[in-house]
DNA sequence: AATTCTGTTCCATTATGTGGAACATTTTGT
DNA sequence: ACAAAATGTTCCACATAATGGAACAGAATT
């Protein structure tokens, strides 16, 4: 009897409350959650109780307010460490900040959205959650791209669902059968590329990080702007990247396991 | 009738397992975590399904092992930026590193323990496990020991029952009693050190980040090594670096309802 | 002092989660 | 090849734990 999206169970519930406290910038009060909430007063409050004392909510006092809790911040940093390509990636992508002196992403697709999971920055080094957490859209990001252009054909389709195909700049590829023809290119050359699709006066190149299976497990991608470059100039960079790349899926590939 | 810990409800199970997962070090199998875990197997199994299909946990079909998800690293995305003084501090700490070029980190305390927030790197990488999300200790770190310094008395209480006084170094202080008569010190100058009480070889000047009641709200730190560095030459930056965390203070202040 | 808005508690009802045990599937040993 | 052990999954009678309508309490507005 019940139905709300695919929300099993009383953790569903919770974790639903999480997820729409995340999506407000700034700390809540209780009243504001309740308006956009699907459950009832009564229950969404004992929610809210139950995630607090569990830090997974902050509860200011002074302000009545409550905001996503550090308890999450912790946990996330071990996810971070435990399955993503970040710590396998991190000594490659330093080497290629320096080699390039670009501006660096590493990505991986959950569920059809980019997650940027690391970054080098061209001038000021180290930001993390800043950029690791991010989300970005696939449809029109080349890591996204360059991702897409290498799942399996069961997966691709699925992922492809899930893009909005809103179009963000004028060069946003806004339709299905568009980006497929652009996946097939990309799955051709290795290569993807950004041509300010996602935001005008942003361009990249982006190279799949693949398996042994010839899967993308994540992407890296390296950004400029329309004022210092172009993609012609950023060609330049390609057999670099696609070097990283490589190094990076072979390190992945025996990192399994090191018990 | 229940007793484990704190533990609330079904939820409260759920993240229990996050955490238990949280601390293995890489993917683990199901029969790994059933035997840490409290729960009796058919309970776990649903609530590692349950997490699964979430997202919150991340099952590889390859190895049969689970991971902390993606979902997770979203979130704490969303929390950084909400609860946090990251997002506060960023410009204050670009510029602080420029200034200094030495390696600062931001902290909060959750919990008694310190958590690090953001970091900025000094030019020669000093290679210390840190960076953000990653927990320490309280009782022999520079920004730990600064906000303890600086909690209401009850807080403080609190919060230094939870240190372990784990000796980590022939420096760290290991006794509350000695630990309290520093956290004065530190009170009335506003200044701590950490003589390589947390890692041999690694030292660093810390300063508290108040709020207008004078509690700590969080600390930044300028951390060396003791090739480059002494405590002596590291003093150099006491008024900047008090400076830094003033000004952070201040933005952090005004920064509520920005609406 | 009356009205609204917000947050908290109560409690009978029932949906949800529980966990022992049986089953299925894979791995290991001889 | 066969037994034995370890691991993973499903079942179902049972009871705990979540539900939500409604009443209550506190602030803030008027």
């Amino acid at each position: 009897m019940s139905n709300h999206a695919a929300g099993d169970g009383t953790v569903g519930k919770a974790i639903a409350v999480l997820d729409q406290i995340a999506v407000c910038e700034r700390p809540v009060r209780f009243s504001e959650i309740l308006k956009e909430s699907l459950y009832p007063k009564a229950t969404l409050y004992r929610l809210v109780q139950t995630l607090t004392n569990q830090g997974m909510l902050n509860y200011d006092e002074e302000n009545g307010t409550y905001a996503l809790g550090f308890r999450l911040v912790k946990l996330a940093h071990s996810a971070w460490r435990q399955s993503s390509l970040a710590p396998i990636a991190r000594s490659f992508l330093d080497l290629l900040a320096t080699e390039t002196d670009e501006t660096l992403h590493l990505a991986q697709m959950n569920d059809g959205q980019v997650l940027y999971i690391d970054k080098r920055n061209a001038a000021s080094p180290v930001e993390m959650f800043s950029s690791a957490g991010k989300t970005g859209p696939g449809h029109c990001t080349g890591v996204g791209k360059a991702i897409l252009a290498y799942m399996a054909p069961k997966d691709q389709a699925k992922a492809l669902t899930r893009q909005s195909f809103f179009q963000y700049t004028k060069n946003t590829i806004i339709t299905e059968n568009a980006l497929k023809s652009e996946l097939v290119e990309i799955s051709k050359t290795g290569l993807a590329f950004d041509h300010e699709e996602h935001e005008a006066g942003i361009i990249c190149i982006a190279a799949p990080i693949l398996n042994s299976r010839g899967r993308a497990i994540g992407a890296i991608s390296l950004t400029s702007t329309t004022n210092r470059n172009s993609i012609q100039s950023l060609k330049a960079h390609t057999e670099t990247l696609k070097n990283t790349a490589m190094k990076i899926a072979k390190a992945a590939e025996s990192w399994q396991f090191p018990n």
